[in-house]
DNA sequence: ATTTTGTTTTTTATCTACAATAAACATTTT
DNA sequence: AAAATGTTTATTGTAGATAAAAAACAAAAT
């Protein structure tokens, strides 16, 4: 078993629920470039929809004979590419109540529960290792680090710096930046949910991640946004899994976004500062709430 | 051939030279802790050496018998660990003129240039990869981008951000933090080259680097540290092929980095920023200054 | 002439195997 | 009893092999 066919699994099933009975497809390259695969992939999904009866496929004539049932499509434990499979088994054993930081981590002990080989879990773990999670000695054993304060306040730290200095590059664009669009957007994605909060503030964190995001973007600097995406997949595991999705505190974050939205909009370098500096900070106390709470010891 | 013993040849060739004749050797797991290697390495060290007849080695009784000679040493080639072979070996190619951004890099062919595996090869482009000079497509190739203008943009922006947020926190150590010994003793080193620049300018690299260092750990913060090593790697090779070593720039910098100590020890946050600023901004254009000049395209 | 399909080649992703190294366990020595 | 040595076991680092996926090349159709 040299390899998994997800790719073609995944695309497959993306590729199967989206056909309309009498359709006609397009061109091989074309279904390539809607599906983000190779041409390769594209024909072997067109081989399968074409054996399984769901096309007539002759050349160019390609028709949807009928519509896919879910029968027809790849369970979902076929489809999630093995980086996935390794990083959602990971943190889940990190972010567990017994995971005590100091732990040692064993590659091949890894692979054997997640069913893999090592190779891949070594590769996982190199990748993994940016967020500052977890810690390499050489030639000897992976060191977790732990979610823990440290970590917490190291990274909003940085978080902090990088953010004000996005903030006050997005306060530069010019005004026909599709930025601004977007950005216009998100204000009333906020007022929607603000409509709804005590339904949707559950929903929060999916916003948060984009409006943050919208504003690194304007940077334009690399090691800015790998930061971000590396703190987006932290904080989507973390939140998962300690669910402190208070509603009181969502909403306050969405207001100090409307804030901040508001500031950026004016241009005004001061007031996008202040408005920045405000949710930071209140961000950053709810993450330091979400910690676990370790015991104080007694003297 | 799964794995060459270069810890163990390379931890042999250090001992050796610091073996004197007639002295005793100390316990195997002091020896160990002293090379930095297990004692199953420390073990085969001596092994090695009693039967090379350095020393005579009886339980607890391990005396050298003579000298080791060059002749009795590890070639060079032989210690130098797979992962530093591949790095000396990848930078040189990707500083090198004709490796234009953009272009493909093929593990294989990697592989086959340095004669080693593709694992090695692919998991040293996957730690590479966080200094941001290369970016992979999934499924598919890497991509160099290359040491560009807007990559030395970007450090810049983020290591002013984190040198000016480390700047302050040094500022704020307590007095009796060995930090201050050392900035002392750094400052000395400083005078000690600009007494005698005209021989000694192109040291400056090594210097620069062990400055900064000792700032970025005042940080205390991960995130920090590992973007400086990132930074020292790349620069390490940059300059080492691009020899910009331009006396009076590297004097200059001294005076600035004489300024800047200055300003720390006086404790003063003000000065510490306005220093810190003055240098960062020249270290900027020094950066700017020894990239390739592109020629300027005609309209 | 360009785009599409058909076919072959190259490259990546992943597994397995094994020597080097680290770590654990057992015995001896002080 | 604590530390050192002797011995065994576990884990990492790396090569090599192979299926999946991408990419390149060739032939056909509009």
């Amino acid at each position: 078993m040299a390899r998994q066919n997800t790719v073609f699994k995944e695309a497959y099933n993306r590729y199967a629920v989206a056909l309309r009975t009498d359709t006609a497809l397009p061109s091989e390259p074309e279904i390539a470039a809607q599906l983000g695969v190779s041409r390769s992939t594209a024909r072997a999904i067109l081989t399968r929809l074409s054996e399984e009866g769901i096309i007539r496929w002759n050349k160019r004539q390609k028709i949807v004979l009928r519509q896919p049932t879910d029968h027809d499509l790849f369970p979902s434990e076929e489809t999630d590419s093995l980086h996935d499979i390794i990083e959602r088994s990971f943190m889940q054993r990190i972010l567990a109540d017994d995971a005590a930081p100091g732990m040692q981590i064993n590659e091949l002990e890894l692979a054997r529960e997640i069913g893999t080989g090592t190779t891949s879990v070594r590769e996982f773990l190199i990748r993994f290792s940016r967020f500052g999670l977890i810690e390499k000695r050489p030639n000897s054993h992976w060191t977790l680090k732990g979610f823990t304060r440290e970590f917490a306040l190291e990274l909003a730290d940085v978080r902090e710096m990088f953010e004000l200095h996005s903030a006050a590059e997005f306060g530069r664009l010019p005004r026909d930046n599709q930025s601004w669009t977007d950005l216009a957007a998100m204000r009333d994605d906020h007022h929607v949910m603000l409509a709804d909060i005590n339904q949707r503030f559950k929903d929060f964190s999916v916003l948060d991640e984009r409006f943050h995001l919208l504003i690194h973007r304007a940077s334009k600097n690399r090691f800015i946004a790998d930061f971000y995406d590396a703190i987006a997949i932290v904080f989507h595991y973390h939140y998962q899994w300690n669910k402190t999705a208070a509603r009181q505190r969502n909403e306050r974050a969405i207001h100090e976004h409307l804030d901040y939205i508001a500031a950026l909009e004016s241009g005004d370098q001061a007031a996008i500062e202040t408005a920045c500096r405000a949710h930071l900070h209140s961000a950053r106390q709810t993450l330091l709430q979400s910690l676990p709470q370790v015991a104080t010891e007694s003297a």
